[in-house]
DNA sequence: GGTAGATAAGTTGTGCACAATTTAATTGTG
DNA sequence: CACAATTAAATTGTGCACAACTTATCTACC
């Protein structure tokens, strides 16, 4: 008895879910030899990204900026201070607050890191403004699926 | 002394993989609840999604259609064994392969899988042609991704 | 000013992702 | 036939993601 494929049955490649799974793995996936040699995981270089704007931020407003919890920074955070890019110090002002500042080394990754994003551009095969276009829509559509629950 | 935002640092809202990322936690995300009363993690999902298409399925099939390997594959499956849904025998023909079946309760859940899709849709905020252009450049892009490595 | 509720960060536990290694079976080549 | 190279799956180890819970601090309200 052979086995027919279930056209009823929801189809994989039908679906927009798992093209944005795919494409955020491989994206990643271009970015982690170079990471590597700064010796930043992916997210960590998203902790990194965001300190390098403005400095210092509380976990919590890392946790806002990133969409991630606690649960997750924490241990990350405990990571970057052992590689020494960063700091931890309780906040004066509010004891609950734990403040992370770059160190000088941390603050000196940047002007390494600046080259990035554009190797990700040259290998996506994409114009700019398709590349615009799609930040764009990914933007609307998280908002989208945030808001709705 | 103030900080002043590095405006020659990369930012992270300019960038795409960030949108990426971002986006496929938040349609991950909105899968979880219906996922949960399947019993399902959305690897564990996809997993499923290739079995109803066609079954059996070596491990090394499955990774191919994922893009997992068998580090991320073996306990998964394992999990899925144990929960009743997929069965596991080494195949004759070539002892290294091992072939992953659907049970009964495996084939069954496909039904309450159906309406899926949908949901993800109605949450996204997007017309039907905005996601399928989405996908579309979805699917250039990860390809383009893994042919520049 | 004391206490209930809210908030911030950390911890624990489960599962995924991926690199590196291991073990076993198969294939190709002399 | 022998045996080196390849292939398939599993295992080990590290790190992320997230739910649930804990601890400590702060705020609001009586």
């Amino acid at each position: 008895m052979t086995d027919a494929p279930r056209l009823n049955a929801p189809r994989l490649n039908r679906q927009v879910c798992f093209a944005l799974y795919s494409a955020s793995k491989a994206a990643t996936a271009v970015y982690r030899p170079v990471l590597d040699e700064l010796g930043l995981t992916y997210p960590q270089y998203l902790v990194m990204l965001v300190l390098w704007e403005d400095q210092p931020r509380s976990v919590r407003e890392l946790g806002e900026e990133l969409g991630l919890d606690s649960g997750t920074l924490s241990p990350l955070l405990k990571r970057l201070e052992s590689l020494g890019f960063v700091e931890r110090r309780r906040s004066a002002e509010d004891e609950r607050r734990v403040e992370v500042f770059l160190t000088d080394s941390g603050t000196a990754l940047s002007a390494r890191a600046g080259a990035i994003p554009r190797q990700l551009a040259d290998a996506a095969g994409l114009s700019a403004a398709e590349l615009d276009q799609l930040r764009e829509t990914l933007g609307r559509l998280t908002a989208a699926l945030h808001s709705s629950r």
